[in-house]
DNA sequence: GCCAACGTTGGC
DNA sequence: GCCAACGTTGGC
């Protein structure tokens, strides 16, 4: 099992969302590199750090698990849609994506900060200053995560 | 709001 | 295929 960390502007879709729904498509990636993860390297039940970007602190405040298999992605095909690709079409879809669902809200969030002061973090990729939305997560990293979720500060 | 990093587009 | 121009991400 492979472990990721997922992106997403709070006020655009937080994890108090994914608790409420219980399960999201991850619609509206449009870079190739984090296409290419979802559609070729996740598989189901693979974990997922949920992060919170452009928020006050940015950090990751849960965890996600992939629950589906990769698919088109509707948003692309829908003019209405303000992730509409026109050069998108149902036999080729051009961008994909999977649904996730909630596994769970940590007791506090982890800021990106305190991943940059945690040694065993250097080699993350969140803390190299990628914008990469989908991100791959060292099995060892995901765990460094939780623990410090789980610390009190 | 600023701006650095960096991905994408399109002319050639 | 190169690369300049442009657009977006996202921390601060």
């Amino acid at each position: 099992m492979r472990h990721w960390l997922m992106k997403s502007e709070p006020s655009d879709y937080s994890i108090d969302d994914l608790r409420e729904e219980g399960r999201a498509a991850w619609t509206g990636v449009r870079n190739y590199q984090a296409r290419n993860l979802m559609r070729d390297e996740m598989s189901v039940d693979d974990l997922v750090l949920f992060y919170h970007s452009n928020a006050s602190p940015p950090g990751v405040v849960g965890i996600a698990r992939i629950a589906s298999e990769p698919y088109g992605d509707p948003t692309a095909l829908d003019p209405a849609s303000r992730y509409y690709d026109e050069r998108a079409t149902p036999g080729e879809p051009r961008w994909y994506l999977v649904d996730v669902e909630f596994v769970e809200k940590f007791p506090r969030e982890v800021p990106l900060s305190e991943l940059k002061t945690e040694p065993r973090l250097d080699g993350m990729v969140v803390t190299r200053r990628s914008r990469l939305s989908v991100q791959p997560v060292e099995p060892e990293e995901f765990e460094v995560v939780c623990e410090l979720a789980r610390r009190a500060e």
